[in-house]
DNA sequence: GTCATGTCCATGCATTTGCATCTATCTCAA
DNA sequence: TTGAGATAGATGCAAATGCATGGACATGAC
């Protein structure tokens, strides 16, 4: 009840990411990552987000991966057939990253299976209400607040 | 609006993960992880919270880590020496896993300087209300469902 | 007791990661 | 135009990671 701002704000992120970490651990028990790691399943999902190719760059702002480990990662995806690169016509540094028909099948098959996984570990813990509320939370969380220190 | 239920849960976990994924990346972006990484801090952090030596595989259970991995990132934190290992009296199988002296210090230093930024980081973002909710709704989710389907 | 089975932690080994750095390109002021 | 500084992405290399497995101990049926 009496608990500081910071100290409020400490514990929900302390709460936060045990839920997370408790999740994936459980998420990654199941047998459905055969063909994909979680890892390379994330940068699939997050570029079949995408209705037109992005910049790597862009991509590792939302993947948890440093840029010259995405680097690599893509380097194997293509390898496998899964991404297409190509440069960008708009800045000659840039390469353009877009799922293949092949990525996105795969990306469409594992995330299907996942989905289900997600719901049923998540579904029987918070009700519809405290889902939407959890979503909201989280969103305001991710916001990108410009920092004017000016 | 009319959202499923499943469809609720797999958008309020894509969120909380984006949440993550962004704080993290604020957090590692901080110069205070000079000397432990973030992943080391996690295992000191966990460790500080236990009031008497824990075994390794409770730990592997709250951080985000293979077996193995956390087997070895012991044996190098016992090298630096903020970790003590010691064979468990009650099980010959098992290690009891304590932080020293100097490793209870530093975490605590570290720990110091991270509950600013996250603060900082979570604090303007969401009222203390919201925190309040956050942390509850994130408890429910890392509750540990018993799953009988007898 | 004995043996089969399960659990805990450590280790061999190939793969992946991150840090530092490199090259190429862009931006912008003079 | 030119040159300084910033940015995008790739690569060398040491370190960390995960998977498969190994050895030690525990547990329970017989």
């Amino acid at each position: 009840m009496g608990r500081s701002t910071s100290r409020l704000a400490n514990d929900a992120w302390e709460a936060l990411l045990t839920a997370h970490a408790v999740l994936i651990k459980q998420m990654a028990a199941t047998d459905i990552w055969n063909e994909l790691s979680m890892r390379e399943y994330d940068v699939l999902y997050t570029l079949s987000k995408c209705p037109e190719p992005v910049r790597a760059r862009e991509l590792t702002r939302h993947v948890l991966l440093s840029q010259p480990a995405l680097s690599r990662m893509i380097d194997r995806l293509i390898g496998r057939g899964f991404i297409a690169r190509d440069p960008d016509p708009a800045d000659g540094r840039g390469v353009l990253l877009s799922l293949t028909e092949q990525g996105r099948a795969i990306q469409r098959r594992v995330g299907g299976r996942h989905a289900v996984d997600i719901a049923g570990l998540v579904r029987d813990r918070l009700d519809p209400a405290e889902l939407r509320t959890l979503e909201e939370l989280c969103h305001k969380l991710a916001t990108d607040h410009e920092e004017k220190t000016s």
